[in-house]
DNA sequence: GCCAACGTTGGC
DNA sequence: GCCAACGTTGGC
């Protein structure tokens, strides 16, 4: 049996929601986090994103961009089933089953928060100043978020 | 649609 | 290993 987990990481996860939003998990209530080509969040994926995680909702490339709810992580690392799907956008031909170069995770919806935070509320919140994403050039889809600021943005993300 | 700021590819 | 060319991300 595994030694259980001590401590719970935050997270941000960008998604389009054109392509799969808040929406598209709650409905499906579970869901792989797929579709990851970059090897930087490939490693983080990897390495770091644990079960039990709490991961922030990112609604990215979208008229008001922001924070929508959160989910968790219910399994770790396994290799991304689009990379073989000839049909996918995501298909890799480098990539093999012995080896598989790219992986997801499983995520579990947990609520769409009462209000938005919108990049426009981070980048204004003087508390929220060292966020990952809010850095000039960071194109990351997942980054790491602080257990403060964690907080810190669900209070924003409350009803008055 | 523009474009800054990356990341990737491939010739050498 | 360098780096120019190209592709992608994502805010605006």
């Amino acid at each position: 049996m595994k030694a259980p987990k001590t401590t719970i990481r935050y997270w941000l996860f960008k998604s389009e929601p054109d392509v799969f939003g808040i929406s598209h998990l709650r409905q499906k209530k579970i869901a792989p986090w797929d579709g990851i080509r970059n090897y930087q969040v490939r490693n983080l994926l990897r390495d770091e994103v644990a079960v039990g995680d709490i991961a922030l909702f990112y609604h990215s490339n979208t008229k008001i961009p922001g924070i929508v709810g959160e989910m968790e992580v219910v399994k770790g690392a396994f290799p991304d089933v689009l990379q073989f799907d000839l049909a996918s956008e995501y298909f890799d031909k480098a990539s093999t089953v012995e080896s598989p170069r790219w992986l997801a995770v499983t995520v579990k919806f947990r609520q769409i928060f009462p209000r938005m935070v919108t990049l426009k509320q981070l980048r204004a919140d003087a508390l929220l100043s060292q966020m990952t994403i809010l850095r000039k050039g960071n194109r990351l889809s997942i980054t790491e978020v602080t257990e403060a600021d964690y907080h810190r943005i669900c209070l924003l993300a409350k009803k008055n």
